[in-house]
DNA sequence: TTGTATGCGTTATCAC
DNA sequence: GTGATAACGCATACAA
């Protein structure tokens, strides 16, 4: 076997030739186009068949104008928020012949611009997911990323469509339920600051904390060795209660927590945000604010799909998180 | 703005137009090739910019025959550790600038053969990892399938490279382990039938337990539920130990345990496989066998980035996984 | 119904 | 150095 010989793919002239029609019956039998001539038909299913022959992906691109690819740029792809909102996308998207294109921005906000423009141009559409750009940046990059959809994020004045999460409502319940225990001092395990979904969720508890309990608030970041570096800094402060910025921060301060004797939540509790799979299976179960994340990146699809087909994308949608009271919050002890 | 209007791209033609100069040269400036002309660069480049051009990714790809794309086909996106491949994969690719298609089979054997080949179509290559299929279908199929490489598998007769575990071998260090610290009734939650890695991690067990303790194999599966489902299953038939396909079934018999009152480790020891990060901040942090999964997608870069340019690959590799002894396991009490 | 011819946007092989 | 021009592989008006 050469192993220096190109691919020496047959060609839709290969198939036209074996089957002695033109290459545009071909095609059209390929296609299922209009009607073929049941004869006609048959012999080149078999010229292909025998043949070996299927379609170049690319070639198709180039005349038809689209690639049926779609990109999402996600922030961590180790994040299974993340992951879940791909999956979401991923299914969606296959069921309707597309495929995804994914990259990572290593939560680099300065490399996100260009890698949005760089994996747009490879395919038909984008998702953005959480992007940490300003909204200025957006709104002046739009016009070169069209179509895409932007998740879990809201840019004034931006006309592509948004599916979003009310996580000002997501807090509130957190922060009236860490009340109803008893709890008056309360530390928040900051997220990344580009994170708009984190500036947001620090409003909210700013706000709605007031009159209720102390609020400290302590850089952490968006990983579980953040959160478990974090954990007994926030122990420190004399918080009877921490909210994780997420759910791997506030499984991280679990970890640490459990590490160095202090139990949960006896002598503290620990909420996240987003309720991802491993939440409900930590020791102790994980009170969190359950976000639809296959649904985010169902409901994203929904929208590029119409946008990709010419149609009306459905109206901007914004889910409202539930709070999933578990194990890891108790009645404050003191 | 017209909402039937069609991507009214600007091509390298006008480029060529608004620099005053042909097609080819705009081409050759684009790619900073031969020597141009430092004048009519500059009125490339000018043009280009104004003009807001990028040149087309799938007219690229047709006429270099080339996309700088490749798939990766995973059977559970939903698994950190296939997730920790393709961000291996991701990462290392995206350095040489190539993007990469993600396809979930979602634990369809059935429905890999197709998705394999209709995802490699549409890029340069194909990074197949944990493939479910037969050995006989493999081999079939690799012919449509090249250049391609295998993750986690071994298949004698292909000669597509391969990059592995030897999951053999860290079974034996587990037991070692576990009849170390006096366990004579071990219970193995078994993955998915259609896991290759879960018939050898069972050979091997039912090799070496051989003497040392009483095995007990319960049909499980790959994923968190199913092993939160399991759990006092498996302490129902009086092991002292378990051993999860994965670390997500430990995980989630950890999660079950914890939620019966069964202690982990003084009534029952758990371990699992991969090392995924959960398994480090779980409580208590579970005993498991360390995988290097981002370094198996690297690794598989490497090869599938070899064999594009044409060049040799690498020799395959496979990596010993070890044995990390956290908290999960203890001597047995009885 | 089927074939012919042209276009899709670039790259690359030639002459100039 | 630079510019025509022919691929690249397929889809699709248009003609037959």
């Amino acid at each position: 076997m050469d192993p220096g010989e190109r691919t020496p793919s047959v060609t839709i002239r290969d198939v036209a030739r074996a089957a002695q029609v033109s290459p545009a019956t071909v095609s059209r039998v390929m296609n299922r186009r209009s009607t073929v001539d049941v004869e006609l038909a048959r012999r080149v299913q078999q010229a292909a068949a025998s043949l070996g022959y299927h379609p170049s992906a690319v070639a198709q691109g180039l005349a038809r104008g689209r690639t049926e690819l779609v990109s999402i740029l996600v922030p961590d792809l180790g994040n299974p928020m993340f992951q879940s909102v791909l999956r979401g996308i991923s299914r969606a998207a296959g069921v309707e012949g597309y495929r995804v294109l994914v990259t990572d921005s290593h939560e680099m906000p300065l490399e996100e611009p260009f890698l949005a423009q760089e994996t747009r141009l490879r395919t038909d559409g984008l998702v953005l997911c959480s992007p940490r750009s300003h909204d200025q940046e957006l709104l002046e990059l739009a016009g070169k990323l069209e179509p895409f959809v932007l998740v879990n994020r809201h840019v004034e004045g931006l006309l592509a469509p948004m599916v979003a999460v009310d996580y000002a409502a997501g807090i509130r319940a957190l922060v009236a339920h860490l009340a109803g225990l008893g709890h008056r001092h309360v530390a928040y395990l900051s997220g990344p600051m580009a994170s708009v979904s984190n500036q947001e969720r620090l409003d909210t508890l700013h706000a709605s904390a007031e009159g209720r309990f102390e609020l400290t608030v302590l850089e952490c970041g968006s990983m579980h060795e953040d959160g478990y570096e974090a954990a007994d800094r926030a122990l420190g402060t004399g918080a009877t209660a921490i909210i994780g910025y997420n759910d791997l921060v506030a499984l991280g301060a679990l970890g640490k927590f459990h590490a160095i004797g202090v139990s949960v939540p006896d002598e503290v509790s620990v909420v996240g945000f987003d309720d991802i799979a491993f939440a409900r299976y930590a020791s102790p179960m994980l009170t969190t604010v359950a976000v639809p994340q296959e649904a985010l990146g169902e409901e994203a699809w929904q929208r590029l799909s119409a946008v990709l087909r010419g149609e009306e994308p459905p109206a901007d949608v914004c889910f409202t998180p539930r709070l999933e009271v578990r194990q890891s919050t108790a009645r404050v002890s003191r």
